[in-house]
DNA sequence: GAGGGCCAGGTA
DNA sequence: ACCTGGCCCTCG
């Protein structure tokens, strides 16, 4: 398109001159007249356009010019489909396999190979993975280029990295990795260079920036590189103090967005040149083009701040197992908790379990209660004032003399929903396991995932026909608990005001799950509000996520041989109330898990959702079915659709979700990428499908 | 997504 | 003979 005159082997200017005059035929024709590159004059090139059907590399003539310069990996802009587009290159060659003529490309953008070989692999299996494109997902990989940052990068005298020692064999603290089971043979294994992959769920009293950091400073002792990711920049401040301390100067460079694109593309390219050898960052650094990677950690990755929130939606734990198992390096999930996703990677033999021994559990954590099930509930003026039982009370009245206490509360805003009358067990679909809601004011229950109405319920649990509305959390009871407390300070943190660390004196320390503030020597007490609340979600992780925020705030208090105490306000039949009273996140995992696959939901089945006008979500639906190998098609199952909530300004839009088992994950993403390509050629309205939607309710 | 070719069916 | 809209394809 729009090279009129530039036949490759022999450049024409008179067949230039003799098509009809076009204006800027007078200016191009220097750079037509300009000879192609001796060797490999043919660049493969990933255009950076977002369709579907152009998920594909176009091949371009490279001008002698830029023979040195457009090598696999360079940023570049390309003329395409009438105009100019940037790409990556993927590969030279000495000649194309495209029938028509070629056009050159225009300009090499980058000063150094950003794309690198290994991070194109992984971003080619993320695409593959999500169903998604190539180009999406090299967007999320690769940070927007930044001049000046290239610039500081490319003049800086090279590093020399001095060696470190092995922190296992040098008697070094290893910040309780030794304390748990496997945990010293894990070190010991990434500093001798091996592979080992591990589930690590960490007990209390053990800091999990301060593992990471000595996970990374074992890689480092083997020779090779480290990546870390951690859900938010709060975890990033207290990694990147851990690993200031822990490895020498100038090892580890910060990789997240929140730092602005000059900074963001020059920590990019310090892991990309080799100046450093760790990076820590939030989840497009899972991307990071660390060479000779050793180690890839994950923290807490049931934090939802893990997925991305450009398509194709990925997830920083996913990609990291991808990435893991392409490279064959070493791989961490290190967390409090542990997710149902993690303990398929167990249960599958793919990674071992790094846990916390009894022992260990006992010494480090705090007393655990139900309010409300130890001893008859006093008439306690107070008490009833906070809507609190009185033996929680009373924890709370004890420890506040002894230093700070924490109460949790849950940010306000969750979607109402049902459960059981009389066990509050939430309310699922008989048919799809979906949660149960209401759509509207008196219209009747209905799933929030097949849209069938509820009318046939009947309680599992406990036989009851009757729902009753949850009620979400209110922030009221903590300012109540203030007022209760005269003459103890209030602290709150959360929102857009949060504290990173509280003094440790007498104090009520009101927070919102993941905003918590740590205290020097911890706190007397937590109170973790409002479980019903975050219990009833309507939401498949609920439970895990519920525990996950408790075991948080609970891992913040001080072991119960120094008095610490931990009062939850929540069903004590819940499973996760079950497994933090007990301090067992991993027992909890594989129940999650083995109940998951029992009711066919995820990580146990594939799901994709889709999302758009009702018209357009059947057609997409009957195409992914029908685009299905027999085999698959035939466990497919189909749940939907269900209106969305309407918001102003945009066209009403329903979700279907498709639903295979795991085995065939792989084949639904590649029907979801036929069909969405197939759509986007014929210019058909756009349907967002998201593989394995992070939360579905 | 943009640009273009092709065909059907209309209008002058 | 020419215009218009819809459909479908390419894009290197």
């Amino acid at each position: 398109m729009g090279e009129t005159g530039g036949a490759p082997p022999a450049p024409s200017a008179p067949a230039g001159s003799a098509r009809p005059a076009k204006r800027a035929a007078a200016k191009r024709r220097g750079k037509a007249l300009e000879g192609v590159a001796a060797t490999d004059p043919v660049a493969s090139v990933l255009v950076q356009v977002p369709l579907p059907h152009l998920d594909r590399p176009f091949d371009y003539l490279v001008p002698a010019s830029m023979e040195h310069t457009a090598e696999p990996g360079r940023l570049v802009r390309v003329p395409f489909a009438g105009s100019d587009v940037e790409g990556w290159v993927l590969a030279r060659r000495d000649a194309s396999e495209h029938p028509g003529k070629l056009a050159r490309l225009r300009r090499v953008v980058s000063g150094l190979p950003v794309l690198s070989p290994p991070v194109l692999d992984l971003a080619e299996r993320v695409a593959a993975h999500y169903g998604g494109t190539l180009a999406d997902v090299v967007r999320l990989a690769v940070p927007g280029r930044h001049a000046g940052a290239e610039d500081t990068v490319l003049r800086a005298e090279p590093v020399h990295h001095e060696p470190v020692p092995d922190p296992v064999a040098g008697g070094e603290d290893l910040a309780g990795w030794d304390r748990h089971t496997a945990g010293r043979a894990f070190l010991t294994h990434l500093a001798g260079g091996g592979d080992p992959r591990a589930v690590a769920t960490l007990a209390p009293g053990t800091d999990p920036h301060e593992a990471l950091a000595v996970a990374a400073r074992a890689t480092l002792a083997s020779g090779r590189t480290a990546l870390l990711v951690v859900p938010d920049h709060r975890d990033l401040v207290r990694l990147d103090a851990a690993l200031t301390r822990r490895l020498p100067a100038g090892a580890h460079v910060l990789l997240e967005a929140d730092a602005g694109p000059a900074a963001r593309y020059g920590a990019f390219l310090q892991a990309l040149t080799g100046r450093a050898r760790v990076v820590a960052g939030t989840r497009a650094a899972v991307f990071a083009p660390l060479p000779n990677l050793g180690l890839i950690a994950v923290l807490d990755d049931g934090d939802d701040s893990h997925a991305e929130q450009r398509a194709p939606y990925p997830h920083a734990r996913d990609v990291a197992v991808l990435r893991a198992g392409a490279t064959g390096c070493a791989a961490l999930f290190a967390g409090r908790t542990r997710t149902a996703e993690t303990q398929v990677l167990l249960a599958g033999g793919w990674a071992r379990a790094v846990t916390a021994p009894r022992e260990l559990v006992r010494a480090t954590a705090p007393r655990t209660v139900v309010a409300g099930t130890t001893g008859p509930d006093a008439q306690d003026p107070l008490a009833a004032a906070a809507r609190l039982p009185s033996d929680g009370w009373r924890v709370l009245r004890d420890a506040v003399r002894r230093g700070p206490v924490l109460v949790q509360v849950p940010r306000t805003g969750y979607v109402p929903t049902l459960a059981c009358r009389t066990c509050r067990e939430p309310a699922r679909c008989t048919a799809c396991h979906g949660p149960l809601a209401l759509t509207a004011p008196d219209a009747p229950a209905a799933c929030r995932w097949c849209a069938r109405p509820a009318a046939d319920w009947t309680c599992p649990t406990c036989g009851d026909t009757r729902l009753r509305a949850v009620v979400t959390g209110a922030r009221r009871t903590a300012e109540e608990l203030g007022r209760a407390f005269p003459g103890v300070e209030v602290r709150t943190s959360g929102g857009s005001r949060v504290l990173d660390d509280v003094p440790a004196e007498p104090s009520l320390v009101i927070a919102t799950p993941g905003a918590e503030p740590r205290t020097p020597g911890g706190y007397a007490a937590a109170l973790l509000l409002d479980g019903w609340a975050l219990l009833n979600r309507p939401d498949l992780r609920a439970q895990e996520e519920a525990l996950r925020r408790w075991c948080e705030a609970a891992a913040l208090v001080r072991p119960v041989t120094d008095g610490g105490a931990v009062v939850v306000v929540a069903d004590p039949q819940a499973a996760a109330v079950q497994a933090l009273v007990r301090w067992d996140p991993a027992g909890f995992a594989e129940r999650e898990l083995a109940q998951r696959a029992e009711l066919d939901l995820p990580p146990a089945a594939r799901f994709a959702g889709l999302i758009g006008a009702a018209a357009d979500v059947a057609e997409t639906v009957g195409a992914v079915l029908a685009a299905l190998p027999p085999g698959p098609a035939a466990a497919a199952r189909v749940l939907g659709p269900v209106p969305l909530p309407e918001r102003p300004g945009t066209a009403p839009a329903v979700r279907t979700v498709v639903r295979v088992p795991r085995t065939a994950s792989a084949e639904l993403a590649q029907a979801v990428k036929t069909v969405t390509a197939g759509r986007s050629v014929r210019k058909q309205p756009v349907v967002r499908v998201r593989v394995d939607p992070p939360e579905i309710g």
